[in-house]
This record gives C-alpha cells, structure tokens and sequence, in this order.
DNA sequence: CCAAAAGTGTTTTGGGTACACCCATGA
DNA sequence: TCATGGGTGTACCCAAAACACTTTTGG
C-alpha cells in the first residue's frame, strides 16, 4: 500500500518515459447507494479537485496507457473503458492550478517541470463496480474519492466540461448490456437496475415499463429469491447473461 | 497558387511551432456523380496513400488546427468538422512507410526528423461540397484527389481503419441536417438528396417514405422547378432552411 | 400520349410509455 | 392480512417502412 504510493510519488517519476503534451484523463463512474457517483481527486493543500488522470507511455497503445490508469486508481483489470473525445482547448494551457499544486508538494521545480506544459487530453468513461474499487490517490493528491454527481465541486481547468460530456456519453449508452453489467453487483433486483438507470437519465421511470423492456432485451436472466429478512415478499435476483 | 505550394514545402517548414507527438488526420467526404467520395493523398513516387493531415501549432485549439488543415486542403472555410475518435495503436509507430516518403523527396534527413516520431492521431471529418473543393496537395505528395469509397486503395498505417470509423458515424449521423446541408449544393432534387442518403448507407430507400420523412422533419423547402431540357416532368428544387 | 416526378392514402411494424389490474409471499 | 414485489393485458403514440394509387407536366 505504502508501497504503491511511493511508486506514485512525482518527484520519483521519470517523466521522461511518457509522451509530453498528451495526457490521459478518466471519468469513472460508480452506483452506490442509489447514487451515481464519479472518483475525483483531491490536491493536497490546495482545495483544487480534479478527474484521475496519467500519461502515454512511449511504448504504450492509447487504450492501455487507460488500462493502467485505471488500474492506479482503482486496484481493477477488466474495466469497461470508452475512449469519448479529445479535449484542445487553450483553458488547457493555464498553468496555475498545476503550479499551486508543485508549490505545496515539491521542494523545488521550475518552469520546465513536465507537468507545466499544455496538454491535449484523450478522456474516458470508466464503468466499475463500487463494492470492488479501493480508491488510491497519488503523491500529489490527499484523496481519490467518490462525490455524488449532484454534489460536485468546481475542477480544475476544463474538467466540468469532460465530467459533462461524459455523462452525456453515458446517457446515450443507456441501452447498452454494459451499464448494469458494470456498474452492479453480479446480481441485483430489479429495483436496484432501475434504480441505476434513474440516476443515470435524472428522471423516473415507469416500473412496469422499464420490467418489459429490460425483460425484452434477452440480457437478463433471473436467477432466485433475495431473502432480505425484511416484511412482504422478498425480490427476484438476476444476473446478465454472459454470450 | 505556387505560393501556397511554396509555404507548405516541407524543408521549409519550422517544425519547432508544432506540439510533437499529436496529428490530426481528416476524413473528407464529398458527393458527386450519385457516388460518395473522400480526399485522399498519393506521396510522390511511393505508390503510398494516405489521409490528409496536418499537426497543432503550440498556440492553437485542436479544433482550430483541424479546421486550419481542412482550408489547406480544400480552400474552404466554414467547414462542417465533427471529432470523432482519437487513434493511439502502436500500428502508428511504424516509420517505413514515412521514411520511404522522405527518401523519394528530402535531399537529406536523420532519424530524429520531425515525421520520423510516434503520433497520437485525433481525427476528424468533414463534410464539403464537392464543387466548391479545389484539392490541394503538399509538397510530400503528387495529388489529392477524390477517391470514390468504394474503390478507396490501401492506406498506410490505420488510415484504412480511421476511414472506417469515419464512415460509421456518418452512417449514424444520417439523420442530421448537416449531412444534405453540407454536402449538396444549396439547392438539389429530392432524387439527388435520396441517392446521397443511399450512398452513405449502402442500401436501397423507399422513395414515398423517403420523401415523406424528409418533408416531416421540416428542415427543407421546396423553392421551384428545374429545367433539365429532357422530356417528362422536371423536378421540384428544395434547399434546407437556415433557422 | 408517355414516362418521369410528385404526392397521398392506407397499412403494418416496432419501440416506448402509461395505466389498470392481478398474483405471490413473508412475517 | 397487507404491504411490497413481480407480472400481464391492453391501449396509445409515434416514427419508419411498404405498397398501391393518383396527379402533374414537359416534350
């Protein structure tokens, strides 16, 4: 654990093994509670938040330079990542957040420091389960953690913006397997599915409506009773259907 | 016109006003002749072929670049551009083809030359009226010229899998406006509007279902007859309204 | 008059939604 | 028995597609 964090420290860093002016930023989300949440960092000292991010290494495809991105923060192999867009804008080239953060870690850097240059930044959305993820911050962050996407605080640079478009992105791939079958537990009740797609699309839905259509769709199989101990008939459990 | 060829001679390019290790790569599609075609380059005397692109000046938007290779290329501004995916494999590392370009044109070059390096491509496309276009090629390449996509040759690298993609979502974009908009002329037939929308899909369309759902969407106007000189009932001209 | 072009009427299909209503069950 | 969970039947709306048919019109 320790262990790791050392690995992670910046000033160990050989920033050289990584491609400059690209960076990787990651909206991961989360459903607990029946709240969809999203991991976001902490910088120490500072009060500035941010989207987990990291770099390409020279020798690292796009889609693994995610992976292990990924993997940093949330301890999981296997995430259910999409690449969603790539952000240029010149608000990428404001340097200040990132100095006040150098300022209270770093014993010393200069203007040359990797870490002040500008960015272009290929984000992705990350679906994982909650219960699994052990979030892990780096040695410039004091916290990696879960905020509810109705609570989220002003980030860093354009990081609202990849946030927002990530949830569209999201929204749109409502009706895809991958959603439940990445966000849930292996197996949940109905209640909990639905649960899930009202707080992705901010709005109610019909429960009898929604039953059919999931039921419809052929992903789904269900699987037992749930014994929950509480009063009145207990729910269904099901589980996705793996191909 | 030499004067513009001039300007983008690579030897004379500064290559230092560019962010190293990101290019833009630009699907292009125009519509002639009831085919769909996309501009493509051949490097001088390699039998290569290849996307259009183009690189980030330090001080300049992602979009901003993109619409500035776009005008390179066509001479058009005010282009309908959509980012739609950013290609990271390490089938991008490989400099033969590159080299073999630069061999049949640079008087000398070493292997830190500024194309010789790893790109990160974002990619674009774009959709162009076809008359307006005057195809420009640079100075690596003979031609840039309209190729019908489905006589498209082997690119280099994964410019045939960008390509791909391009195409799928133009597929899913069909139902946009832009997609007549931008590449028709400002006014057309009913028939030329309904043999685009084939060619982008690949498949037949009712004409009656076509016609009404086109007309139900209420973004054209019909504005008169067109006189062909052939015999028989000439056309009605339509144009999409401009809100 | 002929054939291309335009337009209408009707039907079917499929997805999504809304709602009423019934059944099951566990303490 | 009763509140909660699970499920069905029906109806409605809408977009899309399929098809038959009529009207318009340039030469």
């Amino acid at each position: 654990m320790s262990l790791k964090k050392e690995h992670l420290k910046s000033s160990n860093i050989d920033w050289n093994q990584f491609m400059p002016g690209i960076s990787i930023d990651c909206v991961i989300f989360g459903y607990h509670d029946k709240e969809l949440k999203v991991l976001v960092l902490e910088y120490k000292k500072t009060g500035l938040f941010a989207l987990p991010g990291g770099f390409i290494k020279k020798d690292e495809t796009l889609d693994d330079a995610a992976k292990r991105v990924l993997k940093e923060r949330t301890g999981l192999s296997n995430i259910y990542l999409n690449q969603f867009h790539t952000f240029g804008s010149l608000k990428r080239s404001d340097h200040t957040p990132m100095k006040t953060v150098l300022e209270n870690n770093e014993a010393s850097f200069d203007e040359t420091h990797f870490l002040l240059q500008r960015f272009i930044s290929v984000s992705y959305f990350a679906l994982v389960d909650f219960k699994k993820v052990e979030p892990v911050a780096d040695s410039l962050s004091d916290t990696c953690q879960w905020i509810d996407i109705n609570e989220l605080p002003s980030l860093i640079l354009d990081h609202n913006d990849i946030y927002q478009k990530a949830h569209d992105h999201l929204k749109k791939s409502i009706n895809s397997e991958a959603v439940g079958l990445n966000l849930l537990s292996k197996t949940f009740t109905m209640a909990e599915l639905q649960g899930l797609h009202e707080s992705i699309l901010g709005k109610e839905l019909n429960r009898t409506s929604f039953h059919r259509k999931i039921m419809l769709s052929g992903h789904l199989k269900r699987i037992g009773k749930k014994k929950t101990g509480k009063a009145h008939r207990s729910p269904y459990l099901y589980k996705f259907i793996q191909q």
